[in-house]
DNA sequence: CTCGGCATCCTAT
DNA sequence: CTAACGATAGGATGCCGAG
């Protein structure tokens, strides 16, 4: 097999680049060159940083602290409300961008992208310009700027793009790993997390060149056999993992739920419950999966997570029926301590969309099968929040603050 | 010993 | 003074009991 070329294509602070565009059409100022963070509801007091300026990130300011920490670090600091529906017009915008130079793209979150570039010399001779002609495209037409890494493989490539931003191209070539990336924290490595970084400092690995270069059976002791050989691959820039272009399907599906007044009784944690068991279950149909495994999780006012979960035994795609089984999760596990936060999950999922043939027709399940197919054509016709079941109004004021997920490039920051 | 089932932990965006 | 803290997904790990 021939070497590869990958190309990793990173939008920079990808929330706050996307809000200074649509302010900007506004004629509102351009957030990126203020301090300015995107967040959820700046009115709840759980609201938390989901992309900084360049500008915050002077102030200290990290993703993922409480944003009233980050307006104590910077008085000044402008908060902008997230807005999900425009991020995914910009990322399909960018994406779409990215395509037109390989057949082999993998869509990797909302703002990143893996396009194999390899065995592309004859129509693109010089990567690197090609880079910059991508990178310069998106400016152009869409106005924000991404990074682009290049190398051999996918680790490569991302580790490149992660160097120095905005609107850069970067190689990690092999003869340049150990100048390049050896010198960085360990913890900087994709997949070095703050548990694998505390341990592996504990036998006075600090950099990624220690990791590349310490033994594996001492890796081992401390993160395990299997991620010894995983760790010691990477810091030596090794992976032969695919650009993978088709999307695979979900594995599970889950919501979960941070309520601003602590849950104190199982009337309002079944509310919760009912309106979790409605999106999930919704999602699930709409991609034509059932599950075999419902599960519920839950975190108590000092942060202590609690799960449980079951087998079923056939699978299923109904609200009620999993929203009955998470309710009994519920009430088998929770001790009635307050919580400030409660989630659904289903997982097990079976797309073989065999019906599972029973002599005996259930009348019940056939009704309440008709019940969520109408809900979810109008909801498909009308949009998620034209309709939704009376009991769970109440919670859905809660779910319709919920924070949407950052996936920015931000989280890579660490310095 | 291996496997399924489950709870928990870790990592990522 | 300290603590404050989101949603979703995938995978690893450790334990236990069954076969």
């Amino acid at each position: 097999m021939h070497e590869r070329l990958i190309f990793h294509i990173d939008v920079n602070s990808a929330f706050v680049s996307w809000s200074a565009v649509e302010h900007l059409n506004q004629g509102g100022p351009d957030i990126r060159t203020i301090p300015s963070v995107v967040g959820g509801d700046p009115s709840s007091r759980r609201s938390i940083v989901a992309a900084k300026s360049i500008p915050a990130k002077k102030y200290g300011i990290v993703t993922g602290e409480p944003v009233s920490l980050a307006m104590r670090k910077c008085p000044d600091l402008v908060v902008v409300r997230s807005n999900f529906d425009w991020y995914v017009k910009c990322s399909r915008a960018f994406k779409a961008i990215c395509q037109e130079y390989t057949p082999c793209m993998q869509s990797f979150s909302i703002d990143e992208v893996f396009l194999d570039m390899s065995g592309m010399h004859l129509i693109y001779p010089d990567p690197i310009a090609t880079a910059h002609e991508i990178k310069d495209r998106i400016y152009n037409e869409l106005g924000f700027t991404v990074n682009v890494g290049i190398g051999e493989n996918k680790l490569c490539a991302k580790m490149a793009s992660d160097f120095e931003k905005p609107n850069k191209v970067h190689t990690l070539f092999p003869d340049e790993i150990k100048e390049k990336m050896w010198p960085l924290p360990v913890g900087e490595l994709f997949s070095c997390g703050k548990s694998s970084t505390k341990r592996l400092n504990m036998i006075h690995i600090k950099t990624i060149g220690d990791l590349a270069q310490a033994p594996i059976a001492d890796l081992a002791m401390v993160v395990g056999e299997r991620a010894a050989h995983h760790f010691h691959n990477y810091a030596n820039g090794l992976d032969n993992s695919p650009v993978v272009d088709e999307p695979e399907d979900a594995k599970g599906y889950s919501a979960e739920t941070t309520v601003e007044d602590d849950l104190e009784d199982i009337e309002s944690i079944e509310r919760i419950l009912l309106a979790q068991a409605d999106v999930v279950s919704a999602r699930m149909r709409r991609d034509e999966g059932k599950c075999r495994c419902v599960g519920i999780t839950y975190r108590n006012l000092d942060f202590v997570n609690k799960s449980h979960q079951r087998k079923l035994d056939e699978t299923t795609d109904v609200t009620d029926v999993i929203y009955q089984v998470a309710k009994e999760l519920m009430e088998e596990s929770w001790k009635g301590e307050p919580l400030r936060l409660v989630g659904l999950s289903v997982s097990d999922i079976d797309r073989d969309g065999f019906e599972q043939i029973s002599l005996f027709v259930d009348e019940k399940k056939e009704k309440r099968k008709l019940l969520d197919g109408a809900l979810d054509s109008i909801r498909g016709k009308y949009g998620n929040s034209s309709i939704q079941r009376a009991s769970t109004i109440d919670s859905n004021l809660h779910i319709n603050r919920r924070f949407q997920a950052e996936q920015s490039n931000d989280s890579m920051d660490k310095s």
